[in-house]
DNA sequence: ATACCTGCAAATGTTTTGCAATGAT
DNA sequence: ATCATTGCAAAACATTTGCAGGTAT
């Protein structure tokens, strides 16, 4: 699954004239994939220099929005001030339950909510290009602790 | 409606002994709960400085946060890098679309939508304290230029 | 040789904080 | 007198950009 992600970051990366692939895009990109969403560009950068120390956060940001352009990973915020990516194309849309307590992120997919949201945005004649749903609360395990 | 606000939020201030009511923020608070909500601070400071050229930025965000601790107002942040403050209390929850073409901000309530999401957070387990629906896309008016 | 990439450092933009001066109680 | 508040400047924070040196074509 991610493989075919980075495949995919390849291929866009190397149908551009005026791109190259590098070894440092290619590990940032492979590191991104290989874990689980939601990582700010911070974590990404520490887990990549776990595997090549030399490599400057500048680069981290430059490749995951060379990622995000090829419409691999989406940019988010909750409500810290980071921003955080998201692996996307694979996986279906989907929605966010957010921990106060431990910042643990569950997601979730719920079709009715998002038939309903097209209702809307057609009654108040928009056109919808994306959307964003969050619902913030104590997790089962925070629940206990406060 | 909006003298409502100002109200509660000097009743608040006159509440706690550490706190004083200044004229600095009732300027503020003032200039923020007139103006329809979703002003970055940035523009809330134009807004206030229009009235008394001397208060600083810093004034305005440490007063902004103390309204958003009351309670009288939430911060949100769109897309773009900036914090939005949003007047909260005499309204009722509601959510958002975003025009990507011009940033024009239109309020919507949808109950249905409500209902299932606390319908989701409950089969999680979790326990909600807040929710974010944004729906980003063009307004009527922003579809025939583009 | 050309042109893209990298890493560093410096710049940027937003928000926070330290501090001396001010103002209220 | 005390103590919160202000305004300014500096700091802090995430992110972007400029640039010299390196590397692939």
């Amino acid at each position: 699954m991610s493989r075919e992600l980075i495949d995919r970051f390849n291929q866009h990366v190397s149908q551009l004239r005026n791109l190259r692939q590098t070894a440092q895009r290619d590990l940032i990109a492979r590191t991104f994939f290989e874990n689980t969403g939601h990582m700010s560009v911070e974590e990404l950068h520490q887990k990549v220099r776990q595997k090549d120390p030399k490599i400057g956060f500048a680069t981290v940001y430059r490749a995951m929005r060379l990622i995000a352009d090829a419409g691999l990973a989406i940019p988010r915020s909750f409500g810290d001030g980071l921003t955080r990516y998201e692996a996307a194309g694979a996986k279906r849309h989907h929605d966010h339950l957010i921990c106060k307590g431990c910042g643990r992120i569950t997601e979730f997919v719920n079709d009715p909510i998002e038939e309903l949201q097209t209702q809307v945005a057609t009654k108040h004649g928009y056109k919808i290009l994306d959307h964003k749903l969050e619902l913030y609360g104590f997790c089962p395990d925070c629940q206990e602790t406060q």
